[in-house]
DNA sequence: ATGATGTCCGTAAACGTTTACGGCAATCTC
DNA sequence: GAGATTGCCGTAAACGTTTACGGACATCAT
């Protein structure tokens, strides 16, 4: 039986080997013949112990691979080192970006992070999740919340620990700040462009008026026409899908009320309009300007390269990071908003003189 | 001073009032006239209670809102209620379609998700995040890896705890068993559909070979080539990039080797060449068939839609969670991978009879 | 009445840390 | 050289649970 093969479970058959158990705190102190108070200082960077000692201590803790137990540390402290981030389960552009986001940002500033989304109905589910998180013994809590009714679920919610919203253009409550980029100057930007670019006939394909973003994209164009001292053109209100966007501008065509420019809430709004049109001898960026937004990946390659705003989701991220934080330590932290950027590509030109 | 308006933080002047300090066990058993044991004994469903004590318990933990330390729970224990998710920090979308929907299972089972995202190069970074996830008590692991070196991290990297990774056509070992879709054949079944349609010259504009599905999708065109005695036609091997294949098209257009019809590894390969073909009045179908895979959101509305295969995420995420949750206890489960589906629209046609 | 049997409940110890406190040398002060 | 000071270290208690054990009381058969 000599010479059987066990790769792995080494320590299987071992008499006295402990069971694979993980080493603690008085292991190392044993090992290096100190007690587990001293072994306690040199964890937390304490003063108080001895450079000869603190050396030993940290060798032991390399040797046999010490890693603190996070549960005890955080029963005796209730200090945490993880956040918590509840968001809606779709798998929209700007959710999922800020998602990813906030989840880079945190692992840089030594944050791990459980997430938790929770799907409509919002009522009750949120608080349960805010709960949960607060179980888990994240330090602080950041909601992405697009959706109009789960910011109300979470403004109804109540909750220990500090909790942030990233929802566009919402207000702070006392008990939940929000922060968020300012899409309604990314929805200006684009309109301003097509009237620089001489258009006076813009129409906007609107989002969900369900969503912030929605909402304020379609401010956002208002205002600027207004600005301007044009009139508001035709508003047309969706669900951000290419598909509504599609099946609306084909019942433009039909009606022969096809405008001059169209800001689309979304680049995949703008997809949908554009095959319409495509489909119907109408030409983007000839017979009407089209501008987007959010700047998906591939909309430098559409048919025409979509004209769009972008936003800084690592920007945005990074600020609502600080600004937690700052509310879990109490600091005060500035707070103005992100400015997304017009990027200008194809799908939008100077008025053409026709007619 | 009566009737000012308090609507939150009531307790705050309160002289008495513990500092809104978390309700214990010991505060649930003293309210209800019992010791903490018998509390203990219904938070966990044990017998050995009487059913009026229980609801008297029940009762007492509602109006208090008391909720279990999970910290203390775990301590003791042992036991976690999360799980980790390890994920490379690529915004692309089959990793971020498999987060989600990983999040929403594990939602669904009453677990909670912390995940920890890392970046290239992976090395330590890949063994630093799986101790972190283990610190934090998480019972098991899902990695997912699309790139091939950070398998390969993960393979060399040791943890006591379940880890199971999803990785296309990675194989399995003893320590870290993988799952994952059968993208190979999902290239297969888009391959076959060009042949059908009749074409005999078809090419492939592959994605990244770091990443597992750029190798897996050529390898199953291939397959699928030799299969039918076909002899595989040209081959180009990208990043999954719309620029890279929009530059790489308009050089086959200026050499005139355009093929007949093209596999694209992904449907924003796609949307690159198909631009270039249409800056060249190249049409596609007309002139070249196109697939793609994926499915991204918008690919119905592409000009033209595009034919391409799709993963069901949530299958994928349902059976990699049953995996590892059978892992975590023991059980042995069916590992047989999900079949991706082929969705055809407009982009590829019947062989033209031209020439 | 006696012992056996069950049902319900209380108690002690343990999980792995942190923190506050106290103690013992060695060094300094005059 | 006596007292005060400093630098280093050990110890006890606490954090909020779970688990194993044991005890009180009522019920039942004999």
């Amino acid at each position: 039986m000599a010479g059987r093969a066990v790769p792995h479970e080494a320590n299987e058959g071992l008499p006295d080997a402990p069971r694979r158990r993980k080493p603690t705190i008085n292991d190392v102190a044993s090992m290096a013949g100190v007690s587990f108070g001293t072994v306690s200082r040199v964890l937390n960077d304490a003063p108080d112990v001895s450079a000869a000692t603190r050396q030993r201590v940290l060798q032991v803790i390399k040797d046999i691979g010490y890693r603190r137990n996070r549960a005890a540390t955080a029963l005796v402290t209730s200090r945490s080192t993880s956040i918590g981030i509840l968001s809606d389960g779709s798998p929209r552009f700007g959710p999922v970006g800020t998602l990813m986001a906030l989840e880079n940002i945190a692992r840089k500033k030594g944050y791990a992070t459980t997430v938790i989304s929770v799907e409509q109905p919002y009522g009750d589910s949120v608080q349960a999740a805010l709960d949960t998180l607060d179980d888990t013994g994240v330090g602080g809590i950041i909601v992405i919340a697009p959706v109009v009714d789960m910011a109300a679920a979470v403004w109804n919610a109540s909750c220990r620990i500090p909790v942030e919203m990233i929802a566009a253009g919402a207000s702070s409550t006392p008990n939940v700040f929000t922060y968020s980029e300012n899409q309604e100057l990314g929805a200006r930007l684009a309109t301003q462009h097509l009237i620089d670019l001489g258009h006076t006939d813009i129409a906007h394909f609107a989002g969900s008026m369900e969503w912030f973003d929605g909402r304020v994209r379609k401010r956002g164009w208002e205002a600027a026409l207004r600005d301007a001292g044009l009139t508001p053109g035709l508003c047309l209100e969706g669900d951000w899908s290419p598909r509504w966007a599609y099946e609306t501008a084909l019942q433009l065509v039909r009606e022969q009320k096809v405008p001059q420019a169209i800001f689309a809430a979304s680049d995949h709004t703008a997809l949908g309009l554009i095959r319409a049109f495509a489909e119907n001898g109408i030409r983007v960026p000839e017979d009407v300007s089209v501008v987007g937004f959010d700047d998906i990946e591939g909309s430098d390659y559409f048919l025409p390269p979509l004209t769009t705003v972008r936003q800084d989701f690592t920007a945005l991220a990074l600020m609502s990071m600080e600004v937690l934080l700052g509310a879990m330590e109490g600091r005060d932290v500035d707070r103005t908003p992100i400015a997304p950027t017009l990027v200008v590509r194809d799908s939008a030109r100077q008025v053409s003189p026709r007619k």
